[in-house]
DNA sequence: CACTGGAGCCAC
DNA sequence: AAACGTGGCTCCAGTG
């Protein structure tokens, strides 16, 4: 891939120069907490892993691995539990059907939720809180200098020329388990006399794909902030009002069916998944999701499955100009070998079916976010602020701002993220919009911040 | 002991 | 026919 005009290139060179700043100001750490919390999480740990070894599932898995036995080991655990204690079996892992390959089951967390033991629980719980101790607060504390730290961003690393960044990975900082989120997120702190404000474009991702398949309807759907795809979706899915939608069932919409669908996968594919959450939730008036869908005659998977099908056939007819272009899009690709980005780039080479219907608005969606991020870090400069970018997350700026210009910098990013880069790239043909949150104590207690 | 691949989990 | 994309990071199992 190459940046083949001058715009893509000035692009990709501002950027690792605005990227650069960003990682030099750093982010401000709590390490005291940082340490507390290490303490703490391993002390629980601790705890838990003696009540696990206090369990007769752990003799018998030491009657099954003897002195070999390793409690963090997810093979081990599947032998224990499908081979010596018979469980049913969840099957193998993808891996293992190939040719040759070692037979390996499935021991992630779906595996194991219809496991009714309270050893397979704790488990479970003992393997979040590692997650949360290894990775992001060891992980981190490995990576403090007085008390900040500084991820480095590339440009230069991801197929789709996105963004990544390492050491520490501050993309992936947990959020959706409060528990945990709130453990992790408190390490990142604002500076004295200052907040943390987060900016991210909303529903970004669809609105690019509105404006690279120029579906009207789509378009239609995303200039009107009374609409909302994944909430709508949801309420299709489910077969209740868009009132009914809770944040849980709109988080299903969006990550279970309207993303998977624009980038290709299928109903068989993506079906059992939300089925199985079916089953744990309820609707506002409590009854549950699945009492209800089976009073709309949808009470198994297999007729789950259809009705999601049923769900893509609507979606696909309503934006039918984006359900139609695909095929050209990609017929053009294997005839050409390459495709153009909107952002000036051009793509060559080998890529799947799905890479190439993904990779067009991938890109040119985080190209939105960096093209803004340059210009903002300009006018900071310009205007001599003291407010300071310290991360990026795809479609998100994170940044630390004094008191005092909380108002001129979120004036200043309302004006470059929603107008000017739309007058930059005119092929932007939706509008944009934004939220904000700041948080004046720590990353987790951001809070929306009204405009 | 260094290294690699598999499996899994976190984010957008 | 096949079947959602992009990453970073960790632990375990196995190899030389």
């Amino acid at each position: 891939m190459t940046p083949v005009t001058l715009n893509a290139y000035k692009l990709l060179h501002n950027g690792s120069l605005a990227l650069a700043r960003m990682e030099a100001n750093g982010l401000r750490v709590n390490t005291s907490y940082l340490n507390r919390a290490i303490e703490g999480v391993s002390a629980k740990i601790k705890q838990l892993e003696e009540k696990l070894r206090a369990d007769p599932v752990w003799m018998e898995w030491r009657k099954v691995h003897g002195d070999r036995s390793k409690l963090g080991s997810r093979e081990q655990l599947g032998k224990v539990l499908f081979d010596h204690m018979k469980i049913p079996s969840p099957g193998f892992t993808e891996k293992s059907e190939e040719e040759g390959a070692k037979q390996r089951y499935r021991t992630d967390e779906v595996a194991f939720e219809r496991i009714d033991l309270p050893f397979v629980r704790r488990w479970v719980k003992v393997e979040h809180l590692k997650k949360a101790l290894s990775t992001n607060l060891i992980g981190l504390y490995r990576e403090v200098v007085d008390g900040f730290v500084h991820p480095s961003f590339c440009l230069h690393t991801v197929q789709t020329y996105r963004s990544s960044c390492r050491e520490p990975n501050v993309q992936n900082q947990q959020i959706r388990n409060p528990t945990v989120a709130k453990i992790v997120r408190r390490c990142y702190i604002p500076r004295d006399g200052h907040v943390l404000v987060e900016i991210d474009y909303k529903a970004l991702e669809f609105k690019i794909s509105a404006c690279f398949w120029k579906d009207p309807e789509m378009v239609k759907y995303a200039s009107d902030d009374t609409l909302d795809i994944h909430r709508d979706l949801a309420a299709m899915i489910f077969k209740c009002r868009k009132v009914q939608v809770s944040k849980r069932m709109r988080y299903l919409g969006k990550n279970g069916f309207v993303f998977p669908h624009l980038y290709g996968s299928y109903w068989g594919k993506i079906s059992p998944a939300i089925w199985g959450e079916v089953e744990k939730l309820e609707l506002d008036d409590g009854t549950t999701l699945q009492t209800h869908m089976t009073s709309k005659g949808i009470g198994d998977e297999d007729s789950f499955a259809r009705h999601v099908e049923d769900v893509e056939k609507k979606f696909d007819s309503r934006f039918h100009i984006f359900a139609n272009s695909r095929d050209k899009w990609y017929d053009e690709y294997r005839k050409v070998g390459g495709f153009p980005f909107l952002t000036g780039f051009w793509a060559q080479g080998l890529y799947s079916k799905n890479q190439v219907l993904n990779t067009p608005i991938q890109g040119p969606a985080f190209h939105c976010l960096l093209w803004s991020l340059i210009q903002i870090q300009k006018e900071i400069d310009q205007r001599k602020m003291e407010a300071k970018l310290v991360a990026e997350i795809h479609d998100s700026i994170l940044a630390d701002v004094p008191i005092k210009e909380i108002g001129d910098y979120v004036s200043l990013c309302k004006e470059v993220m929603m107008e000017r880069v739309r007058k930059h790239w005119p092929w932007i043909i939706t509008p944009l919009d934004i939220e904000v949150e700041v948080a004046d104590r720590n990353w987790h207690n951001k809070k929306v911040w009204p405009s």
